[in-house]
RNA sequence: GGCGCUGUAGCCAAGUGGUAAGGCAGAGGUCUGCAAAACCUCCAUUCACCGGUUCGAAUCCGGUCAGCGCCUCCA
């Protein structure tokens, strides 16, 4: 069954075919890098490891790009305003290159902590200057672009396509009705491809038309184009960039000659207690702050169990749920690796059965544009008959496979069982032996009877993270994420 | 004003014509020294409301109400 993606150009859930067969390309509208990461940024970094993931399970050669705005996006979308970089140095009294790079780092590292993989790629706007120049040029030969007082426009209309992504029509648009006029402007809606810098402007190049600096769409059409090629296969990024941004991105390639983008993915905006999440009201929650308080995959188990072009009220609530429900896969995955070197050989019916409905079910879930709350629904059903199995000492056959399951679904797929997860934060051989030696005094405690001891030992260590539990088999533990 | 989305149990959330997935929380039970984990049972005759189409609708159509997003910095 092929993979079903719901294509904003089309509005329609569309059968996904690669233009190689074998190869895809994504290009996913990457961060401005101008402050701190919020959780908001990470829902589409999120959902689009996930099918990149979800692609290479299933054998396709991926090639994952995604762009570090570093130059060009203004505060103001009118061609107005500050660049964004710019501001920022000047608050903290740093190059601009400091602050991308600063803000950069940051959020690969949020990234990293979200299990999210590296893109094969991630360009920066100012390091690809001479692509965005070359294709302005082209757009002003073709008569599709105007220079202008040393900045360049695109001239909107010229390119009757302009709004069939978003599905506007571009001529109803009220001139300057949201946007201040400005006057070396053809027309209102036209925007900048190029801007002219002015001598205090502190990122500046040399163009054709004089100093100045890239308008901020201009950078995608022209990387995406370069390292994914004409016609290349999914474009995705958050909804409001749905327009003006991926609309322009669309006129300026295909304007220029080229085939752009065949599928758009757009994933909806999280909200935060229900509220809408915005700098000018504070209503924030930075990837950094959650991660000083809570393990990043429950964060990511979160926004998983949603389905992408839905919005999702995050919650404080939500958040202690998702870490429960979290915790239970887990600790399934857990008990069988705990499990798997002591199995007998053989296998066992029941959990053959179950992997056989997992894997069904599962598939069919992502190939249905990325369904991943059903997908996880199909995790947990999983769950529950391995959990029955486990108590009949299934045999290694099967087990082996559930651990793959577990290892090529849960955290090949959905990325939501990283190394450190698995295994003991501290780790080594002076925690096995000290929790050990404690589980053996506390053994010897039981076996008199002194429960007021034996349950000190527990709560203090569960106080520390060490969640001891009692079984048939003797004391078992675990260090909770 | 334009474009679009949503309204499913206490909470989260799938389901787009065939008789309500899954998770969390809660109740009872098994196990346990007590717990924990796990398992079993229970937990929406009903899918905002009103009409319509249909043998049959949460699912399609019309309307009403409510909430939200984008169009403006934003992921």
């Amino acid at each position: 069954m092929p993979l079903y993606i719901y294509n904003t150009l089309t509005r329609a859930k569309e059968a996904f075919e690669p233009a190689i067969p074998g190869h895809v390309g994504i290009y996913v509208c990457g961060p401005t890098v101008y402050a701190d990461p919020h959780l908001g940024h990470a829902r589409g970094p999120i959902v689009y490891d996930v099918l990149r993931r979800w692609l290479h399970y299933q054998g396709y050669r991926v090639r994952f790009v995604s762009n570090i705005t570093d130059v060009g996006h203004l505060t103001d979308d009118a061609d107005q305003g500050e660049d964004k970089i710019q501001r920022r140095a000047k608050l903290e009294r740093l190059e601009p290159m400091e602050v991308a790079e600063k803000y950069m780092w940051r959020y690969f590292d949020e990234m990293q902590a979200l299990n999210v993989l590296r893109p094969d790629i991630s360009p920066r706007a100012a390091g690809h200057i001479p692509e965005q120049i070359e294709l302005t040029e082209t757009l002003i030969r073709r008569g599709h672009a105007y220079v202008a007082n040393g900045s360049v426009y695109f001239r909107v209309r010229s390119w009757p396509g302009f709004g069939k992504l978003s599905n506007r029509d571009i001529e109803e648009q009220e001139a300057g009705a949201r946007v201040e006029v400005r006057e070396e402007k053809e027309d209102p809606r036209d925007f900048a491809l190029w801007k002219r810098a002015d001598p205090e402007h502190l990122m500046r190049w040399n163009s054709p038309w004089g100093v100045g600096f890239p308008g901020w769409h201009i950078e995608c059409t022209a990387m995406s184009l370069k390292y994914l090629g004409d016609g290349f296969d999914i474009h995705a990024g958050g909804v409001d960039l749905q327009f003006p941004h991926h609309e322009a991105e669309i006129a300026q390639a295909e304007a220029a000659g080229h085939a752009f983008a065949r599928y758009w993915m757009h994933h909806y905006h999280v909200l935060l207690n229900g509220q809408k999440m915005a700098k000018s009201t504070g209503n924030l929650v930075s990837l950094a702050e959650l991660r000083a308080r809570h393990e990043p995959m429950y964060v990511r188990f979160y926004l998983l169990n949603s389905h992408y072009r839905s919005v999702l009220d995050f919650t404080d609530e939500g958040l202690e749920a998702a870490r429960n429900g979290y915790l239970r896969l887990l600790n399934a995955y857990r008990e069988v690796r705990r499990y798997l070197p002591q199995a007998p050989s053989g296998s066992h019916p029941g959990l053959e059965q179950a992997l056989q409905t997992l894997y069904r079910d599962f598939s069919a879930a992502l190939d249905d544009d990325l369904n991943t709350p059903q997908a996880i629904a199909a995790l947990f059903n999983f769950v529950t008959e391995l959990n029955k199995a486990l108590a009949e000492r299934p045999g290694r056959d099967s087990l082996a496979k559930a651990e793959k399951a577990f290892a090529e679904l849960g955290e090949g797929v959905l990325g939501l069982f990283p190394p450190r997860v698995l295994e003991s934060q501290l780790g080594g051989a002076l925690l096995e032996g000290l929790v050990g030696l404690l589980l053996e005094l506390r053994e010897e405690a039981r076996a008199a009877r002194n429960f007021a001891l034996s349950d000190r030992i527990r709560d203090r260590l569960a106080e520390l993270g060490v969640v001891v539990e009692d079984t048939r088999q003797g004391p078992k533990w675990r260090v909770e994420v």
